[in-house]
DNA sequence: AATTTTTTAATTGCACACAATTTAATTGCT
DNA sequence: AGCAATTAAATTGTGTGCAATTAAAAAATT
């Protein structure tokens, strides 16, 4: 037999594949927001970064390895990011006195006051998604969990 | 007013951002694919070329640009990705003697012949994913109207 | 106390993504 | 035909992601 089943071949259609569907939509969701954060001299990894330091706002620092809990992702991908982000004077970088190990982030009062232009955002995207608040957040829930399903296997 | 509105704090709570459960769960998702493409020699994007070409399959060849189209990626990203497909044997680049512009791209035997080995993979993630078909096929529609509605923004 | 183990970031190397520009070929227009 | 406009890929430069390794500090163990 020279041909596969034709379940094969649907299996294989690339607009049947959860993952692709997965990876176009947030490619795309980077593009929407790359004009919205360049007034802000941000990419879309940094203001994921800035979300979490924004969080902890008023804490005593946060640990590299807590950024990278929170948005999964290593120090690879974080110590040149949060290099950028302190040359482009949003943050400070300071080891830890009391364990070198640790390098805790701050935010200067530059980064802080980015968090005031940063209010508007998700309206601006909510809007040009054209989806409900509740669309979006029932999207955001099966998102978050068929997450934490695959990050159970790895 | 030194404090920000508990609305605008809760608007950008990283939790209850769409594009961040969407970001880490197709990072994830991609993490969930490497292993099982390693043994083909394929990384993520390179699979999504082949999922194109294998449909393709029949035709006189593929256009870099109808990749493009087909993937949302341009050249800048398919050309070098298509050059290691190319230096790994998965497929032959030619330019379209009736149009010198065009790069045609031509699954080679070594190529089509990874189908085969290709056709268990979706099963696999599904399994991983926990999902039943029903839920996944909810979802991909899902990506695929959301992606469509950030498309027309762009 | 000295040694091993563990923890935390940084580094290295490779593969995307994508904006912006460049190059080359074709089409359209006069 | 000659030339401007358009099209298709390639190139350049920046910024991620991530596996694998390294380096340094702290904790655990003997």
């Amino acid at each position: 037999m020279a041909s596969k089943s034709p379940n094969a071949n649907e299996a294989l259609r690339l607009d049947n594949q959860l993952c692709f569907a997965l990876y176009s939509a947030s490619l795309q969701m980077t593009k929407l927001y790359a004009p919205l954060l360049k007034p802000m001299g941000l990419t879309y990894p940094q203001y994921l970064v800035m979300l979490v330091l924004w969080e902890n706002d008023g804490t005593a620092g946060t640990m590299v390895s807590q950024l990278g809990e929170r948005l999964f992702l290593d120090s690879g991908t974080l110590t040149p990011l949060l290099k950028r982000m302190e040359s482009s004077g949003l943050l400070r970088r300071e080891r830890a006195r009391d364990d070198e190990r640790r390098v805790l982030i701050y935010l200067t009062p530059a980064g802080l006051s980015l968090k005031k232009q940063a209010a508007k955002i998700p309206a601006c995207v909510m809007a040009a998604a054209q989806c409900s608040f509740a669309e979006v957040n029932a999207l955001t829930q099966q998102m978050l969990t068929l997450r934490q399903r695959l990050q159970l296997l790895l």
